[in-house]
DNA sequence: TTGTAAGCGTTATCAT
DNA sequence: ATGATAACGCTTACAA
């Protein structure tokens, strides 16, 4: 085992040629013999002779790396956005650093910060806080893109999530239900799912009446709000929507005990089309990850547009 | 916005000393006088100056920097790995870089150079070809661990399969099930899964004879093959052993169809305690991910044990 | 076609 | 305590 990586100084030497040389037979070989080059590449082979990288990003070539901060890495949706970032990282031939900021914004900072040490040539970020946006915005030039968001003023690519109740809404209605529900947290005002559904509504012509809030706190998780809900009301919606697919789930647990019949006549639709709803079996709203990261890098990438963003349309996926 | 990133020259000159005086500010404050200390760190922050690391690590200081290669990003367990390599990365100051070989050699090779032309300091990976080992032990000093899968003469960390069969199939036994079923898949002679069983079985001092075979082709996944057993064979075990959660989940649906009173008796453990489990509240073998990173960074960066492995304990979720 | 040499942004050794 | 300077491995004028 060679104990210290080999240079091309050094190949140079083996072979008995300058130094420059073996970096044209690799970097423009047409500027070198033959007879030469091959001898070059024999040794580069025989050696196994790998460029610095950091050498060369020093000599003011682009590092070839991307850079992917997200503040969660145990959701399904972020893994999956993982996979297709490191895809299409390679498949143009940047290397991924991975980055989770723990939705912790001095963290973010942190690591933003750890990847413009590094020289990334991009960074797509799905971000904590907006001060350290404006960070990478006013003080450095390396090019960044929010996912799976819409923070005014910056490049955004994000899946519309209005769109998506929309959707999901538009679907219920079309297959009869009459009366719909919606279970998500309400306590926000930016519910854009919530904001779809109640389009759906107008463009439907349907009186708001027929439309049933169940607030639920997502950061708790628990389906007792729920069955606390169900003791107090009567429930007597059978389109459902759900604000993610583990809502969705706690909504048939917490249905199991009040009521199975309804099971059948009941159209539930989650969001974010999880292995959960691909388990239990019922519609869900799909974002398009694969197309976001590719539009992400795209803009990324695309010099002009420094605040442009792509909103994408979620799709739904029917089951049972 | 500035356009190019400031260096440590132009600090220098921006506070009136020498660059070297600027570095020794960083990386030696002690022998730097307080005054222009402070000087230069006020600089420091006005013009975020951070410093580039590539320049760095020319002087051969550390790159700090670790590679993941995995051969799947879809699977549930590899996503897991991700999470907690970015989280032991970066408690001791490491940054990751991930990626995927898809199962193929070429590209696994091709991503262990991309590490080494980056000098990253070591290299965790669930590998696809012995021969990029091979490459990797003996044309480089860069150190790596192998995750996930035990590989002769080199150094691994992996949970015992064999240990999770034999828990799973402990279990079952000391819940009274006298005949036992793995369903998985058998053509292949590695089932360590299996192996465990045996083990189990022989430790338990019961006859093979209530032990039954169901093969599964897990490179197809469709639960058609086992309906075709269940139409063939009459189905006696009440304690059922699936190879993965999603291997149970297949079986818990073909079994919907078969007999429905069955599912009362019946008490099914999968391996991997994913979400399937999780929600269908069936037992799970549990490998400890987190201490499975842990463990191999700690190899990683211990000089001395060239080829040691760890061989780690998997545990049951008991559910419902 | 090839070699010489400057320079990228650091660290560290040597003077001062 | 500070400054000048060499060196890390490479790319790229410029010279030969």
């Amino acid at each position: 085992m060679n104990n210290k990586k080999i240079t091309m100084n050094e190949i140079a030497k083996l072979v008995g040629v300058s130094q420059a040389t073996v970096s044209r037979a690799i970097n423009a070989p047409e500027k070198v013999k033959p007879y030469l080059r091959e001898k070059i590449y024999s040794y580069i082979e025989k050696y196994n002779f790998l460029p610095n990288e950091n050498a060369k990003s020093m000599r003011g070539v682009k590092s070839k790396i991307l850079g992917l901060i997200l503040f969660d890495l145990s959701n399904q949706f972020y893994l999956e956005t993982i996979k297709y970032a490191e895809k299409v990282a390679r498949k143009i031939g940047y290397t991924l650093i991975l980055m989770n900021s723990e939705k912790d914004s001095k963290l973010e900072l942190e690591n933003i910060k750890i990847l413009l040490s590094r020289n990334v040539e991009g960074i797509l970020i799905a971000p904590v806080d907006n001060n350290n946006l404006k960070f990478l915005k006013e003080t450095t030039s390396v090019p960044f893109v929010i996912i799976n968001n819409f923070i005014n003023n910056y490049p955004c690519v994000y899946t519309s999530t209005v769109k998506g109740g929309e959707i999901a809404c538009d679907f219920l209605i079309k297959n009869n239900h009459k009366k719909i529900a919606y279970i998500g947290n309400l306590s926000n005002q930016t519910t854009e799912k919530f904001q779809g559904i109640l389009k759906s509504f107008k463009k439907n012509n349907l009186s708001l009446n027929f439309l049933e809030k169940i607030n639920f706190d997502t950061s708790k998780m628990d389906k007792i709000q729920l069955e606390n809900y169900f003791s107090k009301n009567t429930f007597s919606s059978t389109g459902i929507i759900a604000s993610n697919d583990e809502v969705a789930y706690l909504f048939l647990q917490s249905l199991e005990k009040i009521d199975k019949d309804f099971l059948k006549t009941m159209t539930l639709v989650g969001f974010d089309n999880t292995i959960i709803s691909s388990l239990l079996n019922f519609s869900s709203i799909e974002q398009p990850i694969e197309e976001l990261i590719e539009k992400s890098i795209e803009i990324l990438f695309s010099k002009k547009n420094t605040s442009l963003s792509v909103e994408l349309i979620p799709k739904l996926i029917i089951r049972n």
